[in-house]
DNA sequence: GCATTAACCACAG
DNA sequence: CTGTGGTTAATGC
């Protein structure tokens, strides 16, 4: 646990960057950053929700445990807010937060934060903002989820961490095929099963969890078609 | 009917 | 934790 500096803050969330110095002093004053191993609790569903959590870096799961199993609802990758939705008005959190890999974590006070709602518009605006495209961008996967087949699901995975998590077409895969069926809505099987099929058929190279993406193209038709 | 798809089960590594 | 094979239930043509 440390101190950060949040003047100097290199990762600043959007709305953070319409915050005055004076602000960012106070917020400095009611902000704490720790650090989490890959497999750490960041926080967890049933628990007293006390703090913005703010996700200076690292990669998280944010899941559910539902009535049947735990469900993965989103990778969520920094910086972003993690549990704005399960903090602002709700005393208990409503989902849990775990890391899948090394990560670094600043927990805001949530007086402070409120403060900054209630006073400060362009703060306001930005955040509204980053929670409606959170939002529309959930309703995209929850349609993919319920409406794309096993083969449609894993290729959108796979390209999700190349696109927009690593950024490269060779990856370890943070998750194991378990989570990645609780992600996407199959079971382990079907994961292996199809991740075995794609390497089959040439259009990626798979060695345990590591995974390099040969066809994008051809990922991308599997995507939408199945 | 027949084919396809994916879940469920079981067992091996 | 994974991979695979057999089985089964649901759905579509």
């Amino acid at each position: 646990m440390s101190s950060p500096i949040c003047q100097l803050c290199e990762v600043k969330s959007s709305a953070a960057r319409h915050l005055s110095d004076k602000e960012l002093e106070k917020m400095n004053n009611h902000c704490v950053q720790v650090s989490y191993k890959k497999g750490e609790t960041i926080f967890k569903q049933g628990s007293f929700s006390t703090n913005i959590t703010y996700l200076r870096s690292g990669l998280v799961k944010v899941h559910i445990l539902g009535p049947e199993k735990e469900q993965i609802i989103k990778i969520a990758k920094a910086p972003s807010y993690l549990g704005i939705p399960t903090t602002i008005d709700e005393e208990i959190n409503q989902y849990s937060a775990t890391a899948i890999m090394d990560t670094n974590v600043c927990y805001i006070d949530i007086d402070t934060f409120k403060n900054f709602l209630l006073t400060n518009g362009n703060f306001s605006y930005q955040l509204v903002i980053d929670l409606c495209q959170e939002e529309l961008a959930s309703y995209t996967r929850c349609v993919n989820r319920a409406q794309k087949n096993a083969a449609g699901k894993i290729a959108d995975a796979l390209l999700f961490f190349k696109n927009e998590i690593f950024e490269s077409s060779k990856f370890t895969l943070p998750l194991s095929r378990e989570e990645l069926g609780n992600l996407i809505d199959a079971t382990r099987e079907s994961v292996s099963r199809t991740i075995a099929e794609l390497n089959n058929d040439g259009f990626i190279e798979v060695s345990g969890k590591h995974i390099e993406i040969l066809r994008e193209e051809s990922l991308e038709i599997i995507s939408r078609n199945g």
